[in-house]
DNA sequence: TGTACATCAGTGAACGCGCGTTCACTGATGTAC
DNA sequence: TGTACATCAGTGAACGCGCGTTCACTGATGTAC
């Protein structure tokens, strides 16, 4: 007389398991997407996963992805909330915050971070496109050279190195030295280099 | 009448296991230094790494400090190959030439260049001391200021801002989407990121 | 100079673990007639 | 409306792999007397 509490088919498994993988990537980066362990907590026999993922690798991808737009999500957020009428300090303060919201993201989501950049083997479009974190920066890039702020001649390569810079904070403070620095501390060296960036670029 | 061509004693293996761990650390990194595979490597059985390292973290641990002490040798070396009389372009140019050593031995390195940075659970002396990459990095600054280059009030997190810069650099290389950007590309790349931290320091 | 003995630095076998993946199978679902 | 059947989406068992670590043991070395 007990309810069936697990029907034979799930009906819904391809979103849970990606679901399921993304919270174990959160917590345990990109080597705790375990199929097995995803299995166990989607309450699924561990090879189910084979239905719908052709190895754990398109599994992981999939999760990559989703990293990727929740960072991408996170910056646009933060460059939208600007609330600043003059063009150009506007367009100089939503470059600061691209570069905050990336760090954040980092920090706050380390194990997503690290599964965003580990690439399996997939190809990356983000530098040819206008997708992906990538794209979000470079259109916060073009807005500071419509609004005259950066001259037309330093456009190219800005985005490598703002990515760069922000991108090695990223790390050294979160596999890196900077991790046993005060938060307060790591607050304003941030600052200190997105100053230097920014008279790097524009000064 | 076969010559025994292992002793039972090995007699100076401590010291082999480090250099075969090293290797097997540029060829694969962290993961790759496999405690099996090394002492199948250097000729010995499995175990007898137990007599010299407590566990495996402790041999990487060691293989760790060496990928630094490469590093910062690399660094050194190019920092002192620079031969400019006047003061300040010299300066400069060992600044530049700090970034690209750091940026060439990632590159030239993987390996070593991840196991440097995977702290399996060590603390960081690098930022307290002068000793290090880091250190080699301050002293540069440091001479910077003095020559008159970089303003005192600009000193403070001038390190954290060089660092971050050619570390993510290095990594996007390594790792990431640059992987795939020809190396001639690549190389002015760095060339405009150095450019930018020297104008946002120094311009 | 010889010998007993402690210590050092190796050895092979085994334990326990967990993984990705494949196999043959089965219950549930959907569709053609 | 009912039924045969193909297909879909699960299952449990097993394979093969390799790892870190521990165990009891042994050959070689060094030292005290």
């Amino acid at each position: 007389m007990t309810p069936r509490t697990q029907p034979y088919h799930h009906g819904n498994l391809r979103p849970v398991l990606v679901d399921t993988a993304v919270e174990l990537a959160r917590s345990t980066g990109p080597d705790g997407v375990v199929l097995r362990e995803v299995a166990r907590r989607a309450g699924v026999s561990h090879n189910a996963a084979y239905r719908h993922f052709d190895d754990r690798a398109a599994l992981l991808t999939e999760v990559s992805d989703r990293a990727m737009a929740q960072l991408e999500r996170a910056m646009q957020e933060r460059i939208d909330a600007v609330a600043i009428d003059d063009p150009a300090a506007r367009a100089a303060e939503r470059l600061r915050e691209t570069g905050r919201a990336y760090v954040d993201f980092a920090v706050r989501e380390p194990g997503l971070f690290a599964v965003a950049f580990s690439s399996p083997a997939g190809p990356e479009p983000d530098l040819a496109t206008r997708a992906g974190p990538y794209g979000v920066l470079n259109t916060v890039l073009d807005e500071l050279v419509e609004v005259g702020s950066l001259a037309p001649e330093r456009r190219q390569g800005a985005d490598v190195s703002c990515w760069a810079t922000v991108h090695g904070y990223a790390e050294l403070t979160v596999n890196g030295p900077l991790a046993e620095v005060p938060s307060v501390v790591r607050d304003q060296l941030l600052e200190s280099v997105l100053e230097v960036v920014h008279r790097g670029l524009m000064g």
